[in-house]
DNA sequence: AGAATAGGTGTGAGCGTTAACATATCTCTA
DNA sequence: TAGAGATATGTTAACGCTCACACCTATTCT
């Protein structure tokens, strides 16, 4: 910078000042400064400005299990929002969510001296672990239930759900049976409960649920029992699955035991999976506008960074919007 | 720390030696500061340390479509590998692969003052992008080509290629047809070498090459063109396509026509996605060892780091397996 | 015309850490 | 027991930047 300032026959403050968009510096000087910086591809050091702003422009993220679609896209709308403001991203990307591990992410990313957090809480364990945390640094959970005065931003879940059991409904069938996913998880939880609350507000019956951890394999075992219910009972016309990578072992369980979907069964998914469009058939589902929630989530974090907590306990919901394709139409007559 | 140095009644530097693990400390010394320092819930301050020490501790990463299966795997690899190292991870993820997006990125990384750079450039132009980069920084390319002078951490593309390609023609089938992803990434490229070396090897005769964008969309209009092509010649009986997406495209398209895989036509895919398992019928694929890609651009950038610019070239390679499952079987006996 | 104001620039200090050197204490050997 | 060497600790000076303030020049107002 000493250099700068000299190249270009002013003092480093000067310099400072039009690194800065400082206004008062004269065109001509700045001008000056801006080719001198140039010519020396100087750049900045950000840790020495660290040191003196108390800022690093740096924002943490924990999250799990990044190889999953909702998660990896989720993470990609933080990036892209959090660049556009300006804000470097560093991410800890846990293999399990518990108490410990996600106070250990957080204790690694205050020791890079993150401005602020973002917490994926999927979990509901993460979500408590999220409570436990050291209360001076801005937090907010994405996905995350009520964490007790940290803002939350997520996707509207229940409306989503209330969405596809409601389509289901509104075609015709009795009622609707339910694959969830893992009940520590909040989502999980949520689509659970719309289900569960549409039906009831329709007067249909509950019938059991069945229970997976989102993975195509638990949702094959969950296919078989539906269809074993299939061939005894008659009761079994729709199903609303907790994510479509499940209900891609159900349709494959359903094909095995010659039950044709949408004509026998309809199944409605979660998350509208680049695949989903292409499964045998192609899948009625529920997407989540995942870059709303990276925008949000940012907006919210850095309003906290700026302005300090506020009183108000914010709750931020992105939508979710029912994609019809061809796994879902009314049930046959008998 | 000067608190913490006073309340443990020694000098600031001696705090410091802790912090370090500076062997000349006494064990009493030592404890009381560490007691020190756990009541006064000190921190250190990472920008101070990085100021003087000229050292972050972060590696930036570049990634592209961070949403897909593979990329994000081996972020998620890099991640791991990182913290385990004791470094922090930026990650830039690109919408678009440019030679000027590569290079915002890396200024804006250089700005944060990364100690290394990690560049996914699974597509030719970021591969080129990467030689324009300023050679000062310790670079390692992932998935990439030959990037001169850079290190290299990839997949054997070749070999995984070669292995689904033999599998299919050691099953009997006369020839091998081929759904090749885009060709500006080097991964497609290397798999449809990969694919014609082994068919002329074998002296098979080498069809036309359909090409895909990975979507699930362009392999069903891949598909469509095949079931075509099956209908009216009778030389369709085994297909090697480039991911796993674009496969299921086919099979929805094989499907739609009536063709049976793997009893008319066999398929094999690329990548093992977590769904693969689970389509219908569940498909034979190569599987990538990404925790390794991750494992090792790591090992090999704190290399370049620690030890300056090496004069060889390195090329470090991760395995890829066959994984044999129901799309595949002898060719139909006319 | 003189004073008040605003715009433009320079000076010095300090952010919290580590490196280099200086000093004090201990241990071992001749 | 003296003195060399090792061990343990303290002192001072950077690292490169921004902040607070001081200063100087124009411009405007009374």
């Amino acid at each position: 910078m000493a250099d700068v300032a000299r190249r270009a026959g002013v003092s480093h403050q000067t310099v400072s000042r039009v690194l800065n968009d400082h206004p008062s510096v004269r065109p001509e000087t700045k001008e000056r400064v801006l080719r001198a910086i140039d010519e020396l591809a100087y750049r900045r050091n950000s840790s020495a400005r660290a040191l003196v702003t108390r800022r690093t422009n740096t924002l943490g993220v924990v999250a799990f299990d990044t190889t999953l679609y909702g998660p990896a896209s989720t993470l990609f709308g933080i990036e892209q929002a959090a660049r556009e403001a300006g804000y470097f991203i560093s991410i800890v990307s846990l293999k399990a969510i518990t108490s410990k591990s996600v106070s250990e992410a957080f204790d690694y990313l205050a020791d890079q001296s993150v401005d602020g957090l973002i917490v994926i809480a999927t979990q509901r364990s993460s979500a408590e672990a999220l409570t436990a945390l050291p209360g001076d640094m801005p937090i907010v959970a994405v996905e995350g239930g009520e964490a007790p005065g940290r803002p939350v931003v997520c996707v509207d879940q229940y409306a989503g759900a209330t969405a596809a059991t409601k389509h289901l409904l509104d075609l015709g069938h009795e009622t609707v049976w339910h694959v969830s996913g893992p009940l520590d998880w909040l989502e999980a939880e949520a689509r659970l409960d719309a289900w569960r609350a549409t039906l009831e507000a329709a007067a249909a019956p509950v019938p059991d649920v069945l229970h997976g951890d989102w993975s195509p394999a638990t949702g094959y075992q969950a296919g078989r029992q539906l269809a074993r219910r299939h061939a005894t009972h008659d009761d079994v016309t729709a199903v609303f699955v907790a994510n479509d990578q499940m209900a891609l072992g159900l349709l494959r369980a359903f094909q095995e035991a010659g039950i044709q979907v949408p004509k026998e069964v309809s199944i409605v998914g979660f998350d509208d999976i680049p695949e989903a469009a292409y499964f045998p058939p192609p899948l009625t589902t529920v997407r989540q506008d995942f870059a709303a929630v990276g925008r949000d989530s940012i907006a919210v974090l850095l309003d906290r960074i700026e302005n300090g907590p506020s009183d108000a306990p914010r709750r931020v919901v992105a939508p979710a919007t029912l994609v019809v394709r061809a796994s879902t139409a009314a049930p046959p007559t008998n």
